[in-house]
RNA sequence: UCCUCGGUAGCUCAGUCGGUAGAGCAGGUGGCUGUUAACCACCCUGUCGGCGGUUCGAGUCCGUCCCGGGGAGCCA
């Protein structure tokens, strides 16, 4: 029967019939036969075939076999005679399921911008970049869930359409039927957006379940055009019972490690594309976040040490402003070298829902600055006591009679908790080293591009 | 949304001082070779992003719009 690819450059059965289907990558013919290169998406690399012209539809088929085409080849793998393959199968048949016109096919055999296959993003996924950039996508996603799953973590599926807007979160796409436009008749009583996060319905069941996480789609309707944002990306929100700003620092820090050692060791074949092609020093890099501690400091001591720096700033560092990209930048760039978490920003710059420390001025928030990407992660301590969280609503403006349900939670059985959002196109970036978050997403959703 | 740099053949790009366009790759044909970004020869390829303006004449200068890259803001 049919085999992948993947299998048969691992177990290499050499003298055996084996069949494969795929897609041709390139033809090259010699004298008395042709050269296919078939990839079927298994594996980076692709199986070479040997057809040889005494095939019966060699002349007429396969010596005009073109760079795209599917087709289903049986044969028998050999040992290959020279350099670059371990094994080939010399085709005994190769039907050819599906031709593709090398006039009008627009992906050749030679490298292409990304710029250009995004205008092409269905044929993308047949180049080696973003084919390798899809196993690592979904390789993440599983090692997401084994670790939380390890651990005892519930997942929990949290809404994607919601009435709640989770404030400091952007804004939402509004969700309507056609109807609703003239009158005042909403579908669901209320308006309703789609999620901008998951947060706090996440909390809900970690005071029921203690320790869960919510993985799903996220949507900002933010007008914004840079190479680390997207109008609908997955955001992983992990939410914890019982726990503090620590933990909850300690937790992401275990768990990016623990994403990047599992890549690494499966994914290799993919990581070294990446290392040689995409970023040189990627694997060396990933090593070493995951041999050292990251660093933490408070927003305070961030600020001080930015004051410190005498490098020349565009915007200046002063505390009670947000951080700017540059300053960030510095931190896990120049300064540290390594992913830096920062901690207790500035109450007045942070949403209502996080718990304002014992000096009555900073918030127990916590950011993780990555190199090269900036803030892969957002979290926080959340507030847990009814009457703090009730003025911080009011100082906010935000309505508590709108979140009457998220203050029930601390009425009843309120406990220390926390949580963070890990952005999991940004952390696809960092770990295939691709410059721009539309690469690292099958069907990107930007201002103005949602082709299909 | 703002700043900035771009848009020329299917792709990647060159195009001088304003004088109606060129290379490599891809594609086609033939040859050759256990090839591997195969090689050699020949052939084909254009709304110079759109619209308007200046000029005897615009790929080139000006205006405007569209699209893309990089940066900023917002954040993950």
């Amino acid at each position: 029967m049919d085999i992948r690819i993947k299998k048969v450059l691992q177990d290499q059965p050499v003298g055996q019939r084996v069949a494969v289907a795929g897609w041709v990558r390139t033809r090259r013919d010699t004298g008395g036969f042709s050269f296919i290169e078939i990839n079927d998406g298994s594996c980076l690399a692709n199986l070479q075939v040997i057809a040889d012209k005494g095939l019966e539809n060699y002349q007429q088929d396969i010596k005009n076999l073109a760079t795209g085409s599917s087709v289903v080849v049986d044969g028998e793998l050999r040992k290959s005679p020279a350099k670059g393959q371990a094994v080939e199968l010399h085709a005994t048949k190769i039907d050819i399921v599906g031709g593709a016109d090398s006039e009008t096919y627009p992906l050749q055999k030679k490298r292409h911008s990304f710029e250009f296959l995004r205008e092409i993003n269905h044929l993308r996924p047949r180049t080696n970049a973003l084919g390798a950039v899809s196993r690592v996508r979904s390789r993440l996603g599983y090692a997401v869930h084994n670790f939380f799953q390890q651990r005892g973590f519930i997942q929990v599926h949290t809404p994607i359409i919601t009435t709640s807007d989770c404030e400091g979160a952007g804004e939402m796409f509004q969700v309507s039927t056609g109807r609703e436009r003239s009158g005042e008749d909403h579908f669901f009583g209320r308006s309703a957006g789609l999620t901008v996060s998951g947060q706090l319905q996440a909390e809900v069941y970690a005071l029921a379940m203690g320790d869960v996480y919510t993985f799903g789609p996220t949507f900002r309707a933010e007008n914004s055009n840079t190479s680390r944002h997207l109008a609908e990306f997955w955001m992983l929100e992990p939410e914890m019972a019982f726990c503090d700003l620590d933990g909850n620092r300690k937790i992401a820090e275990e768990l990016l490690k623990y994403l990047l050692a599992d890549v690494l060791e499966n994914c290799a074949e993919d990581m070294a594309l990446f290392d040689k092609f995409i970023e040189k020093g990627l694997i060396g890099k990933l090593q070493d976040v995951i041999a050292k501690d990251f660093i933490h400091i408070s927003y305070t001591e961030a600020v001080e040490r930015l004051e410190k720096a005498g490098d020349k700033f565009e915007y200046a560092v002063r505390w009670g402003a947000d951080l700017q990209s540059e300053h960030e930048r510095y931190l896990s760039e120049k300064l540290f070298r390594c992913p830096v978490a920062v901690t207790d920003y500035p109450a007045s710059i942070k949403p209502f829902y996080m718990r304002l420390n014992d000096d009555g001025k900073t918030v127990a928030a916590m950011d993780i600055l990555v190199p090269g990407i900036g803030e892969i992660i957002g979290g926080s301590q959340r507030e847990d006591r009814l009457e703090v969280l009730q003025s911080r609503m009011i100082e906010t403006g935000i309505d508590p009679a709108e979140y009457d349900w998220y203050l029930d939670l601390r009425r009843y059985g309120s406990v220390p908790h926390a949580g963070f959002g890990l952005g999991f196109e940004r952390l696809v970036q960092f770990v295939t080293g691709m410059a721009n978050i539309r690469e690292v997403i099958p069907f990107p959703r930007t201002p103005g591009s949602a082709p299909c």
